[in-house]
RNA sequence: GGGCGGUUAGCUCAGUUGGUUAGAGUGCUUGCUUGACAUGCAAGAGGUCACUGGUUCAAGUCCAGUACCGCCCACCA
């Protein structure tokens, strides 16, 4: 194993060392070192990866990777959530393509039939984040429903219940008709819809003396009325201050409303009158709570209309019974006019329904209490945002936190442990509840073993919110939780701060006395190439499956670092993951050049053994370049800016290391052990600033350089293990890098000449440079062979002063001039020529061109786009005509 | 309604505390199959840094305002 395969195969490659990492799990950490924890936002059990995980995990990795190089105990604990709803949803669709429902097979046999499904699909991306490369540890993988996590569960629900924190309540909440459950202020994702706003005449009792016998509220929410119980306004407004304590008939009902006053009411929107509807709206149900309404509920679970509303209405759907009331309205004139009116409106998060507002029975956890310390370890910067700005958005909405739903009305998750005495409850006791982490069977009150568990389940991030310690072990004190608690990294994106972050912060606090990490780096979202969040509803996705198939892992990570500046969204199309494609290809290659032309039988030396004398100027800089680009990558690893080091490796390693270093190699590398050792050293320690970035190519690529180490202590031990590299300031030269810089600009402007003046590339021409800093005619004395084989030049002269030979073309570096001497080189005689008949043909086009665009048909007829290519062509003539005739006025000048 | 982000090359984007000639990838033009690599090499063209004003010796960078695009939050029914 110590050739490289002519053609890089990264799908050779990274599938040896996928089943190789994944058989002898290299990650789990060492517990002696100092501990670099990261979190991993536990994906959805029923996801595939997409594109936002790629990036997410990629980041992780290469924290994680770095940190394990740097000889931190690194650990990062893979899993999933069970994702309640969502996957209740996968199984519940299976069923119904065999006709079934989950109430036909019931709780017991439904939650068994998740399992199943989780068994089957549940590792699936697991199996995908592995593929990426992501070195976890794989033996401490967890799931939200396991064992240890769903024990954490039941204890924090026991702790805040004791602790007075959770509390079971009537109130308002957001209810999807289509899942049939309960849904927290998170999960409802707000869209702009048009809408319509419907004024509705309200006859008034008693009004009729003021010559006006109606009071118009508008609404957008019609078949709403059926639940009305009042009507507000706001105390100071003028128009209805005097209607306060009389009432209104509702139309189509008779019901009579109080209309009462509540400064919560917009006088300037609609009428500024408002129907109050406590059980359908959640302004409405704090209004109705402060003025002692009794609400009245015209919903089924489903959003049909029930037995409250008059019969007609009844088993109508919730927009079917909109038409209708508007139709009655319209027939009874009690509508006065429709306007069309663009509104947010909530929508379920996993199945996209409008959610209803309703009234129920639900559990709340209380988090005032909790969010206090939350907000004070981020106001005084024990965690801290990156980028910062996120800060302002955490502490804005923990400021005005409201209490959270926690109970669902499903059967996938963990069940609420609260068991009701049926028997207390039929006598009308009440709080007839307890509250217990093991099953109770019988009443501590009556003694009666007529009990029933709440049937719901908890919200999931109920347990995603411990997941910092609870994955560590929690509420046992293991030594895991010792050594990781509090982590150091949590990687993230910005969707999940109010879902996730903060509430892990929250519980980390309360639950460990800690914050669970000390940084939270959010990265951007990911885009389409039209700047649309990707989603399978979209149909916009790049599948990064697809990516690594067709260009490998390593390509997919590095242009995904490669492309993402600190937190800011990035816009993706496949093209895009050409660079890190390339860029491996590219490393590769290199290798395989150094270890063709490494000599086998003899060790290459150890850089540390060489004298500072034995080193040539290329060796010096590019060495110094080495020491400069570990330091540049190092500290933007640091500071989170993933990019920037990425940016600078490939910078270094390409147009450094491969474009200049190892052509100038090219000229002894066979004989000097010098130059052999250097590009040894440069490949090696690029490699290791590669491996976070790079694991597969970069493991691949070690493991064969092992057999030509002077140190064959490195042979068989990972990459991943290797230290990372320390700057060596020794190294660091910057008299070699302005010297490097002053040669390869005289080569470049040579090579210039060249290409302007059209000298074949096998036309060796002579030379002379003009200098009279003594320095510089010193550095070209020594560098003369290096400039004539770069620049392809037969003899190099060197001057103090002169003027520019006969027939020689200029340029100049600084205070150098350079003539490149062309008598007999080039015949500018059949040059011209050879100009002046491309001259020729292209004012041939150009007026063929001119001809077409003054053509009076073509612009009638030609559509726009082809007439503006045409004059973009025209143009473009134009300016390619004027650069020959410039080039022949060079060529007349020499 | 509130908050945040963006506007830099044809396209997609970098540009750290203000400081030489504003960079990369990709695309384009020209030349090259040179024994690592055409997924490549060499050379080149291409920018009024959205706009207006201010601070400064110096502004893509800092401040104020304007316009457009995007995102998040929100109880205007």
């Amino acid at each position: 194993m110590d050739e490289l395969s002519p053609r890089y195969n990264p799908k050779e490659v990274e599938e040896k060392w996928y089943r190789f990492w994944e058989e002898r799990g290299t990650f789990a950490p060492v517990h002696k070192k100092k501990p670099y924890t990261i979190v991993i936002p536990p994906p959805n059990v029923t996801g595939i990866l997409h594109m936002g995980h790629g990036l997410n995990n990629t980041v992780q990795d290469v924290l994680i990777r770095w940190r394990r190089m740097q000889g931190f105990a690194t650990l990062w604990v893979p899993g999933t959530d069970h994702a309640g709803i969502a996957t209740q949803n996968v199984v519940e669709k299976a069923l119904r393509k065999e006709g079934k429902t989950r109430y036909d097979l019931g709780r017991e046999a439904f939650i068994q039939r998740v399992w199943q499904w989780r068994e089957e699909y549940g590792s699936t991306i697991i199996k995908q984040l592995k593929k990426l490369g992501c070195s976890c540890d794989w033996s401490r993988t967890r799931f939200t429903m396991d064992e240890g996590l769903s024990d954490a569960v039941l204890e924090v629900f026991i702790r805040l219940y004791k602790k007075g924190l959770i509390y079971r309540s009537n109130y308002i909440i957001n209810w999807c008709p289509r899942c049939n459950t309960a849904l927290s202020d998170e999960e409802v994702e707000h869209r702009e819809l048009e809408g319509n706003l419907y004024y509705i005449k309200y006859p008034v009792k008693g009004y009729e003396e003021q010559g006006d016998e109606f009071l118009t509220i508008a609404t957008t929410r019609p078949e709403t009325m059926l639940a009305d119980v009042a009507i507000g306004i706001n105390p100071e407004d003028k128009r209805y201050k005097r209607l306060v304590g009389k009432t209104a008939i509702l139309p189509l009902v008779g019901r009579e409303l109080v209309i009462i006053p509540d400064d919560i009411i917009d006088p300037h929107f609609g009428t500024g009158a408002l129907k109050v509807t406590p059980a359908h709206d959640p302004v409405d149900f704090e209004i109705g709570l402060r003025h002692h309404l009794t609400p009245i509920n015209v919903f089924e679970p489903n959003a049909t209309i029930n037995e409250n509303a008059p019969e007609r209405f009844r088993g109508l759907d919730r927009f079917d019974c909109r038409k209708k009331i508007i139709e009655e309205l319209k027939e009874n004139d009690f509508l006065l006019k429709t306007e069309s009116h663009l509104h947010a409106v909530g929508h379920c998060y996993r199945c996209h329904t409008p959610v209803e507002p309703r009234i129920s029975l639900q559990w709340f956890v209380k988090m005032g209490p909790l969010a206090r310390p939350a907000i004070k370890y981020v106001t005084r910067k024990k965690i801290v945002f990156i980028p910062e700005r996120w800060t302002k958005v955490y502490l804005e909405w923990m400021g005005n936190i409201k209490d959270w739903c926690i109970s669902r009305q499903i059967w996938w998750g963990h069940r609420i442990p609260v068991y009701y005495c049926k028997d207390c409850e039929a006598s009308g006791r009440k709080d007839a509840f307890i509250v217990s982490k093991t099953p109770v069977t019988q009443c501590p009150s009556c003694r009666g073993t007529n009990i029933e568990q709440d049937p719901d389940v908890l919200d999931t991030w109920f347990s995603s919110w411990l997941w910092p310690f609870s994955t560590l072990g929690w509420p046992k004190k293991t030594k895991d939780l010792a050594s990781f608690y509090p982590t150091s990294t949590l990687v993230t994106a910005q969707e999940i701060i109010f879902f996730w972050v903060a509430r892990m912060i929250m519980s980390g606090l309360e639950f460990m006395g800690s914050i669970p990490f000390a940084n939270v780096y959010i990265h951007g979202t990911v885009r389409d190439d039209t700047g649309k969040k990707m989603s399978k509803s979209l149909g916009n996705i790049i599948d990064p499956l697809d990516i690594i198939e067709e260009f490998g892992a390593d390509a997919l990570r590095f242009s995904l670092i490669f492309i993402t500046a600190k937190g800011q969204d990035v816009f993706l199309s496949k093209e895009k993951f050409h660079v890190g494609r390339n860029f491996a290809n590219k490393i590769w290659n290199a290798t395989r050049f150094i270890l063709l032309n490494l000599d086998k039988e003899k060790a290459v030396p150890d850089i540390g053994r060489l004298q500072k004398i034995q080193f040539s100027s290329a060796d010096r800089w590019i060495l110094s370049r080495l020491n400069q680009t570990i330091k540049t990558t190092t500290t933007a690893l640091e500071e989170f800016r993933f990019n920037d080091a990425a940016n600078n490796i490939y910078e270094f390693f390409w147009h450094q290391f491969c474009d200049w270093y190892l052509e100038i190699s090219k000229r002894d590398i066979k004989e000097n052990s010098v130059t052999q050792a250097v590009l040894l050293e440069v490949l090696t320690k690029s490699l290791q600033l590669l491996h976070p970035f790079m694991p597969f190519i970069t493991e691949e690529i070690w493991q064969i350089l092992a057999s030509f180490s002077a140190q064959s202590a490195s042979k068989d031990a990972s990459i991943m293990l290797s230290p990372w590299p320390a700057v060596k300031k020794e190294y660091i030269n910057l008299d070699a890098e302005n010297a490097m810089r002053y040669l390869t600009d005289i080569i470049i402007v040579v090579r210039n000449i060249r290409a302007e003046m059209n000298v074949a590339p096998d036309v060796k021409p002579d030379c002379m440079l003009v200098t009279h800093n003594k320095k510089c005619t010193e550095l070209i004395r020594r560098h003369i062979n290096l400039i004539a084989s770069l620049g392809n030049l037969h003899t190099i002269e060197v001057a103090e002063s002169g003027g520019k030979p006969p027939m020689s073309a200029t340029g100049i570096v600084g205070t150098t001039e350079i003539f490149l001497k062309l008598q007999g080189i080039i015949d500018i005689e059949a040059e011209k020529m050879r100009l002046l008949k491309k001259i020729q043909k292209k004012e041939k086009d150009l007026a063929g061109m001119l001809n077409r665009l003054e053509d009076a048909e073509f612009s009638k007829k030609a559509p726009h786009h082809i007439i503006e290519k045409s004059i973009a062509y025209r143009d473009a003539l134009a300016e390619e005509l004027n650069k020959l005739r410039i080039h022949i006025q060079n060529l007349e000048q020499l």
